[in-house]
DNA sequence: CAGTATCCTCGCAGATACTG
DNA sequence: CAGTATCTGCGAGGATACTG
């Protein structure tokens, strides 16, 4: 990422970019997803240079998102495996593959599939609910302050004042 | 990003990550989604050098993400606005947030929640789901070739022979 | 206000060689 | 095989000044 002021902005957006929003990033863990385990996969897999794939594995086990669990007890060498917060970046993972075949890869069957482990079955989609069950698309979306909201932020919605509006109108 | 390999990985994320992936533009776009939609808004909210910000705006129009409208008709100011294609990257966006609030930052309240603009109904979370409505949680997912897959593709699926093993046990 | 133009710096990333 | 160490370049990003 870029700016110092990453913290200021109070936002978890920020944060989560801050640990997986670098060049290689993303990718080094889509590769975990599809079963790399090893440096040397992960190296050849993404062509990425051996000194940037040491910072960048070292990184993602510190914050917590890779465990390194030597290949045998006592073994020096490691294998770099995903942790539960890992894994929870699944949807994340697989929002960019589908935004991606749907707007940037029309054409061309996606290369890749997202299934359930144990039956095989393909993932259709992903959907943002309500807490009632209710199936939002995108534009039925809006945002509005929450519990942690500083003063800041909540002069950063603008889009408040639209959706009050709107109600007002019933 | 980085690499020039990224077209040979022929995935898309990678090409996902080629428009969205830059250092600032996904915060950019959280605060499209937050209502700004002028110039000025972004780079005060952001905090984000102003010829960076040109540059990152061009890009996003250029790719379809955001379009430049006219203030008024004919006027020379534009606003910046999401097209479907960026609404479409909410998942995304809600994705970071809560991955962010579970797992970086769980004491303070999230400072931002998502609604359903109609209603103010808080978005409660992002589910994945098969084809026949099955809700999965991310350690149960796996991955296979696509329709489009290459060999090379294949080859880097390593995760496919412990499902498919799994499988032969029943 | 909404940018464009210029200059400068730092660190990402590539390449390569070395070590246990 | 699994890294570490070193050297280098380029470009992202910051700061600032200028324009319609």
């Amino acid at each position: 990422m870029s700016p110092k002021n990453i913290d200021k902005l109070n936002c978890s957006i920020a944060s989560a970019l801050d640990i997986i929003g670098e060049g290689w990033t993303i990718l080094i863990l889509r590769e975990a997803f599809f079963g790399s385990r090893r440096f040397e996969d992960f190296q050849k897999h993404l062509g990425i240079a051996r000194n940037i794939l040491t910072v960048r594995l070292n990184k993602l086990c510190d914050s917590g998102v890779l465990v390194r669990v030597p290949i045998k007890v006592g073994a020096k060498r490691n294998e770099y495996r995903l942790t539960p917060m890992g894994s929870d970046l699944a949807v994340i993972l697989i929002g960019l593959t589908q935004w991606g075949d749907r707007w940037l890869n029309p054409t061309q069957g996606a290369p890749v599939t997202f299934i359930e482990r144990a039956t095989g079955k393909a993932v259709a989609d992903i959907a943002i609910f309500t807490r009632d069950g209710k199936k939002l698309k995108p534009r039925e979306l809006a945002v509005k302050p929450g519990p942690g909201a500083t003063a800041e932020t909540i002069a950063r919605l603008k889009l408040i004042p639209d959706v009050r509006r709107k109600k007002k109108k019933n």
